[in-house]
DNA sequence: GATGAATGAGCATTCATTCAT
DNA sequence: CATGAATGAATGCTCATTCAT
């Protein structure tokens, strides 16, 4: 990768990085391109030298986040671990991400008003491809005899509505710290799933 | 009450089922007051001598579904059973809720984001009301020995979390029935809190 | 038609007439909504009331004139006349209409530039409507023996292209008046189809 | 002229040529800066060290084919050639002319709308420039006995008129060949001015 | 000479809100 | 009470133009 080519990729991701914020700050409908643009010091015009429109910056913060949590998942699958293991660091690695990007993060959740359709499969492909790695998990659980589900994926259903709905409450500042909400949540997953 | 008095509830309430509707259908930002009105055949400029701007219309509309949904869980918590039958009614019913007021319901997941700074602090006690609920069910439930949890207040949240989660995957149409998914969040959740 | 009707049906008209004298002042993409608003001394805003966007406006302007000029030019042929007193009068009266109403009628040169494709097959169907009058008159001549011409389309094509043209020069503080400018139009294109 | 003036010149050139197609594919308005550089490779920044604006490549692009149609009428006028047969040869060129060069012969239309008061005045007078030649052949003629028309002006503007008009219907894929077109449009001028 | 990057002014469009009637 | 009409502020996006490197 050139010099330029380095520059770019690393003024793009500036840009994700502050539409992560600002989307944070005041959801997705509320954030403006110029809030965007200011908070890099930019005029909005310069956004469009790196994205083609505004849904292009989202479904970049979203696909960001989304692979990269999914590369950190696809690991954790891999390694050589009990399935209670894997699960509890699944689940940690999960919380741990829904909490970081919260709002972005949240994107997920109704992507049918954010996106336009030609954004929208590869979307909610990329959701499901995520979430059938907690499907495998489970799944070679279950195989393992480690644990016993009536229906897997609703299994995994409750676990992710779970976990995605910790950003709703969590805050850094609360009782709980962050550990301590990972272990508590691992633990009665776990028990669940036994 | 009047009759005049009355005429007036009864077009709000009309409004706040209207605004639902629409909702649920496109969201609140995409959620105009001209198709709110429309859907009743008024005017939007009609709306405003019901309710002050459309932040209060949204507001109601939360309210009021809110309301309800306390009453009953309070009914619910007031009847003679054991704590698992309980808790597996409340988790039946808030299901229930979650799946029929999809869109308003959601509204719960960002106040900060829609609600002034005037009636957030109401919003946010409500909820939690709502959540406490739950919240006597567990203790109620450990106490007799039923329940056995290290933490009640992060159970109910995974309760919680989970179940809201609900109305993000399911549709009527899909693969599971409502019931099968009722019993299958129930069983598990017991599993979990047994 | 209802008062309100009448009202509406006046403020269009309004914003047509107010629209074609902006579009005859700047051309078509230098009208902006805010000029053509102006003119009449309301907001922006006030235009979308009335019309569902831009291109609507500038199709109603032009189909406002070319329908008015296409019953016209129906009624003239319908007439009981001469084949060479129909061209004359169709040509006195198209001169007319292409300098009184300049800048729309101008655009139909290139509809494909200006209207969406949703409008622009409609458009061109009219115009070929309108154009095929001349056609009409100029076949009925060749059958009475009145005009030879070698092609009739040609021949229309001659026609039309130099009357619309006559716009582009054309000034009421010129030398000519318009009168003596439709007189040897007339005469000019007889003599050609004699 | 030294070799870097010659280079110059040549990319002048170069720029102009593909202003001329890329306004002839989108027209003027939609012709951006952008595009003009994309064909040539260039990045537009670099359209900048050769013209002021937008307004000069517009202005030298309309002058060179201006200037080139002049050089080629009033090479016609200065042959030696009956009335009727320079006559036939300056509509045929002009044809020529206007169907090859289409959108950009097409800004003589309009120039109060896209040029500043800076150009305008020299832009009309070339355009006149250019007419006189016709007006010149048809004096000659009429001068000779060949032509007899109650105004000479006048009818060199339907000649020009329905000339430039062509580009509005004109189409390689048509059902009329171009020579075919400039044979029946000779003829019929031809038989208005006898 | 040329490029990449940025600017800033402008525009169509939307929509909550207001208000005279 | 309700409506029709209008407002105005906001927003995404485009593009000619500039300029440091």
């Amino acid at each position: 990768m050139s010099l330029r080519e380095r520059k770019v990729a690393k003024k793009k991701e500036d840009i994700l990085r502050s539409a992560s914020l600002v989307i944070s700050r005041n959801g997705y409908q509320n954030a403006t391109m110029e809030d965007i643009a200011a908070e890099l010091l930019m005029t909005k015009g310069a956004l469009y030298y790196y994205f083609k429109n505004k849904e292009e910056i989202l479904y970049s913060c979203h696909d960001l986040i989304l692979s990269a949590a999914m590369e950190q998942m696809e690991a954790i699958y891999q390694e050589e671990l009990s399935s209670m293991d894997k699960m509890k660091k699944a689940i940690k690695t999960h919380l741990d991400i829904a909490i970081r990007e919260k709002e972005v993060f949240n994107l997920i959740v109704k992507p049918e008003q954010l996106f336009s359709e030609d954004n929208i499969e590869e979307i909610i492909e990329k959701r499901d491809q995520y979430a059938r790695i907690f499907d495998k998990i489970i799944a070679e659980g279950v195989k393992r005899g480690e644990f016993t589900v009536s229906d897997k994926k609703m299994a995994r259903m409750i676990i992710l509505g779970a976990t995605n709905w910790v950003q709703v409450w969590y805050s850094p500042e609360g009782k709980f710290k962050k550990e301590k909400v990972e272990d508590i949540y691992a633990e009665y997953f776990l028990k669940m799933l036994a």
